[in-house]
DNA sequence: ATGCAAGCTCAATCTAAGTTGAGGTCAAGC
DNA sequence: GCTTGACCTCAACTTAGATTGAGCTTGCAT
């Protein structure tokens, strides 16, 4: 395929949508905000780096997380700029993902708890219910919006 | 305060706001939406049921589940209209609560060790990576953006 | 050397889930 | 009977996360 260089380093921003799933637009979108870099060939054209794959995989695993691209940025601003991040520079970052993830099956294991002791009972506000709990406002930054429940 | 009136089962607006912890515009909203109904009193002042306190404490519940109105709307559907649910039908509607949580402990607990295994893999894809599973394209309706993973 | 897929920029549009504001009405308490 | 807070409608705005389209350029393949 056209622009396809196997055994470079750097991609064209096509194959990156390909080797990704992510749409072209999103890329740029993604660029735009920072999540990315890239350099720019004579023409104009953006190259990234092979390892930008495992940034926007990165990015989707966050984004499925619940994280805003602001936060996803954050995290993937601790890695190296320009050059490729290190095995170790993954796996810093991926522990606070697994910290993330585990606060989130907590939540829900909590919210089940709630949700069968809840319904069934004669109230009709979860406000008196144990459902509505204090507790849970502090871990409430997960999926969904962000209202507080 | 003014329009309360305990032991009415018509409820202001307001009083519902106030139960609920969610704002009068998002009411107005959901009711535009078709989750809530009201009735009008002589002066077209919105009147609910008692019951929409519960109503609503289920969209929250749900939303925290990452499932959007539209969805939400469709689980509610199922309830009687008009008149107060009973505690049968909220124990029917809410069982389909517990298993979208349980899928979603589950597809978190496989993400959590897909990380683990793929953090440290020396391929930059996980495409070919064990985190990119066709399995998870399913389960992927979760929070968070409707990108497949 | 030319065709055409892939790339570029920039502005507009979209969906979801609401909020905000303007301008006006209703009703409860003094 | 009037003030005040709660309520009404309708339109515009907001944020996040993109997508779409117009109009133009690049660069691989023949």
């Amino acid at each position: 395929m056209a622009h396809e260089n196997p055994g470079n380093h750097l991609i064209a921003i096509g194959t990156l949508a390909r080797r990704t799933g992510v749409a072209v637009s999103a890329i740029r979108f993604y660029e735009e905000k920072g999540l990315l870099q890239s350099l720019r060939t004579a023409g104009n054209q953006r190259r990234f780096l092979r390892s930008d794959i495992r940034r926007i995989s990165f990015i989707l695993i966050a984004q499925k997380l619940g994280l805003g691209l602001k936060e996803i940025e954050e995290h993937l601003a601790t890695l190296p700029q320009g050059r490729t991040p290190t095995v170790r520079d993954w796996e810093r970052i991926s522990s606070h993902m697994r910290e993330r993830i585990d606060e989130q099956i907590d939540l829900l294991t909590r919210t089940r708890k709630r949700l069968d002791q809840c319904i069934g009972c004669g109230c009709l506000s979860l406000a008196k219910c144990a459902l509505y709990n204090a507790g849970d406002k502090a871990a409430a930054k997960g999926p969904g919006p962000h209202m507080d429940l």
